[in-house]
DNA sequence: TTCTTTCTTCGCAAGACCTGCAGATTAGCA
DNA sequence: TGCTAATCTGCAGGTCTTGCGAAGAAAGAA
């Protein structure tokens, strides 16, 4: 993603116009490594801008990602994150902390397909599933007992929706 | 995923009761490459069996799930889709239709990842984003002015859930 | 500066997908 | 046949996201 001065001319350049909000929005994704969802760069935007909505934060990361500018990334944790590096990259996402860091993977363009017969590739995505530092760390004391491999558990051990992004913002 | 014969057993022998409502999933799911939504399982399983509850569907599918019988997949199509086949494989999504295709990638294991620092991998999911075969010979047809690169584009042409993948299933 | 136009913001309703709950029902077994 | 735990269904509720329109504000003209 451009940084916000050049992103105030690129909208300018398109016939949109730049508030207060998108000026914010612009600063706080700017370099932002933390891979928000909507819902945790707007409680990290209403603290420098109290009343902004979560409209306009849904608003601006889409037209930021029509632009080009963004990615959206679907880690598979419910909500969309959002990225400004644009870059050929993946991601590593870890399954207890809900955690997204960047990787970049060489080689993904070599990967041996088979029977592709008429698929025409775009684009690859890669994403790597398993436990960051801090929580392997976590994992290893409180590992005594095994999850048992067949029947039914209706207790939801997933880290699925568990992990507040809001907390893990820059 | 196994036979329903073989599930059959199975759910007995974890005192998991075998009911109408899941052998006919059971048979709709076995073998089934479609890669179905909840949703369009449940269509297809109304027809078999009128009356039969998008609970249920659900309740069995997640039964599966836990058993190991069922893969999760998630192509960020909004809904998840359910795999019967759990050997390792990825899949290739169409960007038009929405179609998903078993694919297997040999070499996945040796991709080169810089920096993991720490991150230990459990496992990898690679989304082949693309055009299926009738749906690029589609595209070539009416391709002929190029969407901006630029520009916000508030009728929406991607085609997250545009798809009716009840008209997909078996 | 003031005016005018067009775009934006906000708040709320609604849609899509999924899960919790509980009363009615039924499989499996004695 | 009868008992009991498991299941099914319908619906309410939760999360994430988008549609809508009235009120507000940016940008350029006068
Ligand atoms: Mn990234
Ligand atoms: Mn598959
Ligand atoms: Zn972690
Ligand atoms: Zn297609």
């Amino acid at each position: 993603m451009k940084a916000p001065a050049e992103l105030t001319a690129k909208f300018r350049a398109s016939g949109l116009k730049v508030t207060p909000q998108r000026q914010l929005l612009f600063r706080l994704m700017h370099e932002n490594k933390s891979h928000p969802t909507a819902d945790s760069l707007f409680s990290v935007a209403s603290v420098h801008m109290p009343g902004i909505s979560l409209r306009t934060v849904y608003q601006t990361l889409t037209d930021l990602s029509s632009m080009g500018e963004l990615r959206l990334i679907d880690v598979g944790s419910g909500a969309t994150r959002f990225d400004p590096n644009i870059d050929d990259h993946h991601h590593l996402v870890c399954q207890s902390c809900g955690d997204v860091r960047d990787v970049y993977v060489s080689g993904s363009g070599q990967l041996d397909v088979n029977e592709l017969d008429g698929f025409s590739v775009d684009t690859t995505t890669i994403l790597f599933h398993g436990l960051c530092t801090p929580c392997r760390a976590t994992q290893e004391v409180s590992s005594t007992v095994a999850e048992p491999l067949v029947g039914i558990s209706k207790s939801n051990t997933s880290s699925k929706n568990t992990t507040n992004p809001k907390e893990r913002m820059s």
